[in-house]
DNA sequence: AGTCCAAGTAATCATTCGATTACAAACAAG
DNA sequence: CTTGTTTGTAATCGAATGATTACTTGGACT
């Protein structure tokens, strides 16, 4: 018998392997920190060595940043695409197409997250940007008032924590989890599970 | 000219030390993330050598759950202060309670940042207990009915993400700031300034 | 004075991790 | 076929950092 060979990674065109490994970073950054990943989790997530994703995007920082532009970029654009319709049903549409984001791995629990990073000099600009054009676009582009715009955005982060935490996983277990749910999805909690796996699983 | 000794520390008591070391480390927690501050960087902050904080506290690990814990305990404290007065400011004085958490160094900031680590196994634990808590104390203790407490919590995650972002900074700088200040502060921003200094200085 | 314990540090170790370097293999063009 | 370019890896380095060990100092109490 002999012996395994270790599958190489097939050739690729180096833009189709950054969004490669962009998707892969997506879930691992998600599924931790930041600062608490490293490059080779990223690496074999993507299924390529940790030299070359370094080769790739310089430095982790900037493969974070691009993670993180490529995230809010995806949530802007699921937000336009919930505009046309009825004026009354906007909010939800919106509020629908951002819990649907759970279905991409990492994707909201690095929007989520990058709401705590304001204090890292690059990252932070980035994060910075992020939100307030979402801020900007909820208000002008899809015309909430300020005070929607103020209660929708805190309805955001209030997911975002409820991602943050990983209260999916204690649903039930703990005490108020069950109402801390039911007061954000009051449609039933049965779809958001079914995004959101287990514990630590990487999302 | 005789060299500059450097002054050794006054002599404590394990115990007061322990309490200055958590304030300490409650502002240097605050200003970066949890896995990207030091140890070293929480020792000099009190004034005392590295490997004393490690004694004192076992692991890093274990000195941040003890950090998040008061910062919780201190919330909880702060909310119970301000529950005596007419049932209709009720909110408000909370709202203020917690805003006012700002004065103490790395509190807020904590708090917020608590809200992403739900990944990490045993910190995320204790940020989901120190939620919940707070959850439960708005809805049972304060006595909001459901849907109250849901829009007290966003407004209270929607003022972690612009304590997390730093949004303070950029006041009047970019675009939203200054719109999203005032829709979250409509009395005027000029206290909360003050509580906030500069950009990445140590809060 | 002498003893004992608590408070505290200097020195250093062992890992981890991001980054670099040097090299190999596939593919395209002439 | 040969040559050059792009894709990719193995090996390794250097710095950062959490933790450990061994030692020192100060005070309280006989």
């Amino acid at each position: 018998m002999t012996v395994e060979e270790v599958a190489p990674a097939p050739r690729m065109r180096s833009a189709d392997r950054r969004e490669q490994i962009l998707v892969a970073a997506t879930a691992v950054f998600g599924a931790k920190t930041y600062v608490g990943t490293t490059t080779d989790e990223v690496a074999r997530a993507a299924g390529v060595s940790q030299p070359y994703v370094v080769r790739l995007f310089g430095t982790k920082e900037k493969l974070f940043v691009e993670v993180i532009e490529r995230a809010y970029a995806r949530l802007l654009a699921e937000f336009r695409a919930a505009l046309p319709g009825s004026v009354e049903g906007r909010a939800e549409r919106m509020g629908t197409a951002y819990t649907s984001l759970l279905a991409e791995r990492g994707m909201l629990p690095v929007i989520a997250s990058s709401t705590a990073l304001g204090g890292e000099p690059v990252i932070g600009r980035v994060a910075r940007k992020g939100f307030s054009e979402i801020w900007r676009f909820v208000r002008e582009d899809a015309g909430f008032t300020e005070e929607q715009t103020r209660q929708f955005m805190a309805t955001g982060m209030l997911i975002n924590a409820i991602v943050g935490l990983r209260l999916t996983g204690d649903y039930g277990d703990e005490l108020s989890a069950t109402e801390i749910f039911d007061a954000c999805f009051p449609d039933g909690v049965a779809k958001l599970r079914t995004f959101m796996p287990g514990t630590d699983e990487p999302w």
